[in-house]
RNA sequence: GGCUAGGUCGUCCAACGGUAGGGUAGGGGAUUGAAAAUCCCUUAAUUGUGGUUCAAUUCCACACCUUGCCA
């Protein structure tokens, strides 16, 4: 194959399985596109893929960093690339298989980031600043230098509102600018991008509570319980399966209580997923049916890899 | 059965007798260096039947349902 097969959707939707059986269809090896995968804990809270789930095929970019690092899209988007170039250089297909949809559409879109570094003591001097003279004092700010950019954010967005006049603090141009001139060159490869959905979304919730259940009875506990004892993770700090579950260790809620609430917690990430993938045309739905097995979306798949091709 | 306190969006809680509002869930959207994060928008309700009144979620009566206490 030589496209590059991006599988997507929603947690619990089964990416993984597909990916593999896909692997196997086209020789090919696997590359995660997954914020939390990369780390060398939280095995069971990422649904890291097992040994037995990779049934052989080699998966890349699953827990190889140290969960006291910090990461960020421009390091995905590096390595990715290496292993693009790596499994294609021995004459394999390369299968990207993630939920973040941020690394994958900064991969796929062939997002340059230069090497503007990251000013910490300034975004600390803007978050008092917006602290003391309210948001929209801060917005009006980012107004000033990128106009265009303060129009797509709303003031509590504070976040981005000021890694926008960080990025001009340090490289002295916008962010829209940078904007434009990390598109500059596309990729060189081409792509396949098949998004997993649910005929209902009831379908997608009921595979997230069981799948929530099962992690339960594969040792998410000890996972989240390493993670509470080590406060020290910038990035891996976020993963949902752990910190939903911190009010138990502290004796607040009931088990019980966190995991409902690691459940909905779940919900509301498939679906911010859901929306990400709808939004970029390219990807093709593949839509899952209550009753369908693997084998059938295995079919569903590559008849999708097939009419794409023939186009 | 008696007394008691209640019945308002799916759920939790508001509304001097005068436009039924908020939290949360659900739905939609945004997303360029922390993205499993962050942010925005939004659907949706007065238990029923009478009565008082220009006007009832609000006051009165009855019915039904629920809390708690007593039997």
């Amino acid at each position: 194959m030589n496209k590059i097969i991006v599988v997507t959707g929603p947690t619990a939707s089964g990416k993984t399985a597909l990916a593999v059986e896909l692997a196997k269809i086209y020789n090919g090896e696997v590359i995660s596109a997954d914020s939390m995968q990369i780390y060398t804990d939280m095995d069971v809270a990422s649904a890291k893929p097992t040994p037995e789930e990779q049934q052989g095929i080699p998966h890349h970019l699953v827990g190889f960093l140290d969960p006291s690092e910090s990461f960020s899209v421009a390091d995905y988007v590096k390595l990715c690339d290496e292993c693009v170039q790596d499994i294609r250089s021995r004459g394999k297909t390369a299968i990207i298989c993630g939920g973040t949809g941020l690394y994958i559409n900064s991969f796929v879109d062939n997002l340059e980031f230069d090497d503007s570094k990251q000013d910490f003591a300034f975004r600390d001097e803007m978050r008092k600043f917006a602290e003391k003279h309210g948001n929209s004092a801060l917005l009006e700010k980012l107004r000033e230098i990128d106009p265009q950019t303060a129009e797509t954010l709303h003031e509590n967005n504070v976040g981005r509102i000021i890694r926008a006049l960080e990025v001009y603090h340090t490289t002295g141009h916008t962010i829209s600018q940078a904007k434009a001139m990390s598109r500059q060159i596309p990729s060189p490869y081409e792509f396949i991008m098949i998004t997993l959905d649910f005929d209902n979304r009831e379908t997608l919730h009921n595979r997230i509570n069981r799948r929530v259940d099962e992690m339960l009875k594969h040792g998410l506990l000890d996972d989240a319980r390493k993670c509470f004892e080590q406060p020290n993770r910038p990035t891996a700090a976020q993963a949902i399966g752990c910190k939903e579950l911190y009010p138990y260790f502290r004796g607040e809620k009931s088990l019980e209580e966190c995991v409902e609430e690691l459940k909905l917690r779940t919900r509301q990430y498939a679906k911010r997923q859901l929306t990400w993938f709808r939004r970029d045309k390219r990807n093709l739905r593949l839509i899952i049916g209550e009753n369908d097995e693997l084998s059938d979306i295995v079919k569903k798949a590559v008849d999708l890899i097939n009419s794409s091709n023939a186009v």
